[in-house]
DNA sequence: ATAACTGCAAACGTTTTGCCAGCAT
DNA sequence: ATGCTGGCAAAACGTTTGCAGTTAT
């Protein structure tokens, strides 16, 4: 699966994003790519740093940043904010709703649909051009909870 | 109503809040709880730090944070982390929806419900237990679209 | 040769913290 | 006297940026 993405990345980079400002698939930007891919949560900068670094021990924190940056604005990865201090990034492009651990900061994805708002509703009630939404759960996770709940998805 | 808004938490100070941890209102701290009910808005730290010295020139930034700290945990104000890289403080303690321009960093409140979503659905599908959520359009507002749109609400 | 890229370190903006003094109880 | 509190400054934290050298085209 994460290949395949890989493979389909490496295709779009090899044509469109490519012509449009010569982003290369270094193999630094493509171990972050395949970490997040692999990793299936939602790390944190420092997180994908630390796993990127077994596979390249010389990379610097600032690749990672700068590349985080440039897969999410390439529509590649996905940044959000997901209510702590840090920014987390998301290989799953696709709208779906978090819920994060207020206990342990663990963030899981939520198996339910993105909120039932009609975007031309909102478009027409607050004058607002709608790009997208985020939308997040508080609550304690079954680990925090004390241990007798079973695992989240 | 900012008037009965304080005083209802004065109220709830001389009573509950106090009797458990001895917390006091002091001038800079209503000041505080006061600007940001009075501004409506969804203000960072430094914005409220900056309307609260027009009235308490020597107050620093430090007590501003401690008290946008304290006020929210005894749930008179809301911390609200609204994708940016500030912490956004909101006088409104219900649930609601927000909207934020990608452009000018603006933000209001929009006039739907929040998720239709079961939390009971919620609770059973992903094992935790939910406190809260958090929803965020993000979009483009009026202003910013062309001068063209109305404002929003 | 050119332009994108990396590593490193310094800088930046936001938030937190330590310290001492002030004030309410 | 105790302990919550504020002002100030330093520190911490996550993130961005400038630069010089490297790599790919």
């Amino acid at each position: 699966m994460k290949a395949i993405l890989v493979m389909i990345t490496i295709m779009i980079l090899g044509g469109n994003l490519l012509s449009k400002n010569q982003l290369r698939m270094s193999k630094q930007r493509l171990a972050i790519l395949n970490t997040i891919l692999d990793l299936r949560s939602h790390p944190t900068a420092d997180e994908v740093y630390q796993v990127v670094r077994q596979k390249l021990p010389r990379i610097s924190l600032g690749t990672v940043y700068r590349n985080l940056e440039i897969l999410s604005s390439s529509g590649m990865i996905r940044k959000v904010p997901l209510g702590g201090p840090q920014m987390r990034f998301d290989g799953c492009t696709e709208d779906h709703v978090h819920i994060r651990c207020i206990q342990c900061g663990r963030v899981d994805d939520l198996p339910m649909d993105p909120p039932n708002t009609r975007e031309g509703d909102i478009q027409k009630k607050s004058g607002y051009r709608i790009i997208g939404h985020c939308t997040v759960f508080i609550g304690i996770c079954p680990v925090c909870q004390g241990e007798g709940g079973d695992e989240a998805a």
